[in-house]
DNA sequence: GTCTATATGGTGATAGAC
DNA sequence: GTCTATCACCATATAGAC
C-alpha cells in the first residue's frame, strides 16, 4: 500500500569531487589485486559511494578506465625517472639512478604499476593503446642511451645494448614477483642490489 | 511437422582419446593467448569437437584445469632443468645449464609456460595450489644451490644468494615479454646472452 | 562418455527520471 | 551528475536422456 520509496532522496545526490582521478585510483587498486576481468566496476562505484551509472558518466567503458591508468602511470614514470637520470653524471651513476628511480616510482604507485605489468602487452596484447606502446618505447630508449653512452666512453664493456637493457628491465619489472609492499625491504634496496650485481658481475674471474 | 532431429546420431558419440591431456593442451593454448578469464571452455570443447559438458566429465571445474596445467608444467621444468644441471660440472657450467635449459623448456612448452607466468602468484595469488608453490620453491632451490656452491668454491663472488637467484629468474621469466615464438631468435640464445652479461658484468672496471 | 537443455548468476552497459 | 531499473549477454556448471 505504501508507494513511497524506502529511501526518499532528501536533496541532490552527492557530487563526486575530482571524479576521474578517484575512479582511476580505486580501479587501479581493484584491477591490481583482482585482475582486469575480475575487478568489477560495481565495486569501484560502491567504494566511491556512487552508482555504477555514475562511473559510466566519466568513462565510456571499462577498457577506457584501464587504458587511462596505464597511460597515466607510464607518463609519471617517464618524467620521474627521466629527471632522475638527467641529474646524474656518468654511465654508472646514470644507470644507478635509472634503476633506483624506477623502483621508487614502482613502490610509490604500487597498484597502478601492478595493473600496468599484468596487462603490459608482454603476452602479445594487440588491444594496447598505441599511446602506451609509444611511451614504453620512449622509456626504454632512456635506458638504451645510458648503456650505449657508457659503452662509448669506456665505462661499460662492449655488450649488446638490447640484451643489457632488457636484463635491467627484467629485474626491475619482475620485482613485482618478490616485492611485498608491507614487507621490511624497500624496492630501492632491491634495485641497488641488482645494480651492483649487474655491474660487477657474478663471476670472480678478473 | 518433422520431429526428427536435424542431425540424428548414427551411433555412439565419438570418444575423446587421451581426453585429459588433449583438454589440457587446448586449454593452455587458449588461456595463454586470451587469459584465464577470457578463455572459455566452450571454445576448448568446440576445438576438440565435443560438448562443453563432456569437458566437465574429465575436470570438475575450470580452475581445476588451470591448476593441472601449472602443476604439469612445473613438474616438467623441474625434471628437465634438474637433469641438465646434474649433467654439468662446476659453478659456471651448472648456471649456464640452468639458464639455457630453462629457456629451452620455456620455448618448447610455450603456451603452458605463459599460462603459468600470468597466473603465477606473483601478484599475490592466494588461490594458488599448495602443490604448485611447493614445486616452485623446489625449483628455486636448485638455482640457489648452484649459486651458493659457486661462492663456496670461489667461482663466484661473495654475493647475496637470494639477489643473484632472483635476478636470474627475473631475466628468464620476463623473457616472455621479449620473446616471439615465431621470431628468428631462439630462447636459448637469449639465455646465453644473459648468462654472459651476468657472470662477466656490465662494468669495464677490473 | 557424450549429448541436449537449462539453471544460475554476474557483468558491462544504457534509458530515462530527477 | 547521480539515481533506479533494466537489458542483453555469456560464462560456469549441472541434470538427466541416451
Amino acid at each position: 500500500m505504501n508507494k513511497s520509496k524506502l529511501k526518499p532522496r532528501m536533496g541532490r545526490p552527492p557530487v563526486l569531487e575530482n571524479a576521474r582521478n578517484r575512479i582511476l585510483e580505486e580501479a587501479a587498486l581493484l584491477f591490481g589485486k583482482d585482475g582486469f576481468d575480475n575487478g568489477s566496476l560495481s565495486v569501484v562505484a560502491e567504494r566511491l559511494g556512487v552508482s555504477k551509472a555514475a562511473v559510466y558518466h566519466y568513462f565510456g567503458s571499462k577498457q577506457e578506465i584501464y587504458d587511462a591508468i596505464i597511460i597515466r602511470t607510464l607518463e609519471g614514470l617517464l618524467i620521474f625517472v627521466g629527471n632522475s637520470v638527467a641529474a646524474s653524471k656518468g654511465g654508472e651513476a646514470k644507470l644507478k639512478s635509472f634503476m633506483t628511480a624506477h623502483a621508487s616510482y614502482f613502490e610509490e604507485n604500487y597498484w597502478s604499476f601492478v595493473c600496468m605489468l599484468i596487462g603490459y602487452g608482454g603476452m602479445a596484447n594487440p588491444g594496447l593503446k598505441f599511446e602506451a606502446t609509444q611511451k614504453r618505447v620512449e622509456y626504454e630508449s632512456i635506458l638504451r642511451k645510458i648503456v650505449a653512452e657508457g659503452i662509448a666512453d669506456g665505462t661499460f664493456r662492449n655488450v649488446d645494448v638490447t640484451t643489457a637493457s632488457h636484463s635491467v628491465l627484467s629485474m626491475l619489472n619482475w620485482m613485482v614477483r618478490w616485492f611485498n609492499p608491507n614487507g621490511p625491504k624497500r624496492a630501492e634496496e632491491f634495485a641497488l642490489e641488482y645494480f651492483e650485481l649487474l655491474t660487477l658481475g657474478l663471476s670472480s674471474r678478473q
